[in-house]
DNA sequence: CAGGCGTGGTA
DNA sequence: TTACCAAGCCT
């Protein structure tokens, strides 16, 4: 027995396994071609452009949110050209809930340098495709397939849950040693011909059969070699994430109101929120209920000193907004002004139109604050 | 390299 | 209501 077991390949001495298997692909294509889908927006085209700007507002984003947020932004910026020569804010604005602004800030950067650095046209090569900002390897590949042909491998969260379940592979896909190892299939699995047809099957299977919860295996051409599908363990596979306790975040937020204008601020480049306007913040005054109303107003008085002097002060309705990583309660007020203080050298702040709010760059549950604080005051007045 | 970074939909 | 998730990238 010893001696057959070492004149075998050692299992732990390979390079790497071959996982090459044309079956696989050949279903995949011809599963996209007749059931696939063939009419999304930034589908039948080869515009690189194009495919850039959906493959990059579909980052960790659905396509039905997607959708809207892309006809407006193609039809005020066509090309690469006219995004380039954009103003950063007047992009903000077009992103303005869509989430994840550094996107946005990547996307007006990327445009910049596609003019600059390749003459406008978008490079074929996903390494170098993958050197501009907001482009990594996954999507470098995805821009490439679509709109060159380019034989490149995708693996976004679609083509980890199918593969997953596909070959049984155990572990959180996003731990290093497994998405390695996702990689290798990716790669070893391409097809010779068709990668656009492959690419695009792979994402519609796990976008539509291969969903996340209740998958239509059924319907699925690569049923018959699911391993997942084989063992019983399809609801198990992909294994989640170790969740963390997910920490809060308490904050004050002041809409402060003047002559059908309203004061807000400039966040940080960077950080949540970045490169958006929001409204001024007060940090947590109210620990509980500790912090009466009559300690509470001074305090305002004083933040607000820079604008105005104080006239009244009404609490709104609290909030909460939870993201990836924190919850963030927030506990707004409306403040109205007896004497407006000029803006004197505070580039931070902007007195901004109310009736303008709507095409403001904003994160969403801000924006649905002031909607809904000034559609009431256009009630009452 | 683990954590930061939004939002809306669904179970 | 809470928890989880969706075409990832950057540092």
């Amino acid at each position: 027995m010893k001696q057959v077991a070492a004149a075998l390949p050692a299992r732990a001495d390979r390079v790497s396994e071959d996982w090459s298997d044309p079956g696989f692909s050949d279903a995949v294509i011809r599963w996209q071609k007749q059931h696939g889908r063939h009419t999304l927006p930034w589908q039948n085209t080869r515009d690189a452009y194009r495919i850039w700007l959906s493959e990059i507002m579909l980052q960790q984003t659905q396509v039905a949110a997607v959708i809207p947020y892309y006809q407006r932004f193609l039809a005020r910026f066509p090309d690469v050209t006219a995004l380039a020569a954009a103003q950063l804010e007047e992009v903000m604005a077009h992103w303005s809930g869509l989430g994840y602004y550094s996107r946005a800030r990547n996307l007006h950067r990327c445009a910049q340098q596609v003019v600059a650095q390749h003459g406008g046209v978008f490079p074929s090569e996903p390494a170098l495709l993958a050197a501009l900002p907001g482009i990594g390897r996954s999507t470098a590949a995805a821009i490439s397939a679509f709109a060159y042909g380019t034989r490149a491998a995708i693996l976004d969260g679609n083509v980890k849950r199918v593969f997953c379940r596909i070959f049984g592979i155990d572990g959180f896909p996003g731990a290093k040693p497994v998405e390695d190892k996702l990689w290798q299939r990716a790669i070893a699995l391409l097809p010779q011909r068709d990668v656009e047809a492959y690419t695009q099957g792979l994402m519609d299977l796990g976008a539509t059969i291969c969903t996340r919860s209740s998958p239509s295996c059924a319907a699925c051409p690569l049923s018959q070699r699911c391993v997942a599908l084989a063992t019983d363990r399809v609801k198990q596979l992909p294994m989640r994430k170790p969740k963390k306790a997910v920490p809060e975040r308490h904050t004050t937020m002041l809409v402060i109101a003047d002559q059908n204008q309203v004061l807000l601020e400039q966040r940080p480049g960077v950080g949540i929120w970045g490169g958006l306007l929001s409204l001024p913040e007060l940090d947590r005054l109210t620990e509980g209920s500790s912090i009466s109303p009559e300690r509470f107003e001074p305090s305002v008085a004083q933040a607000i000193a820079p604008f105005g002097e104080l006239a009244s002060c009404e609490r709104l309705q609290p909030f909460s907004h939870v993201f990836t990583h924190f919850k963030l309660h927030v506990a707004p007020y409306r403040i109205r002004l007896a004497h407006r203080v000029p803006l004197a050298g505070q580039a931070s702040h902007v007195w901004y139109p109310t009736d303008k709010l709507s095409d403001a760059p904003l994160p969403a549950p801000v924006k649905k604050l002031l909607l809904a604080a000034f559609r009431e005051a256009d009630l009452l007045s």
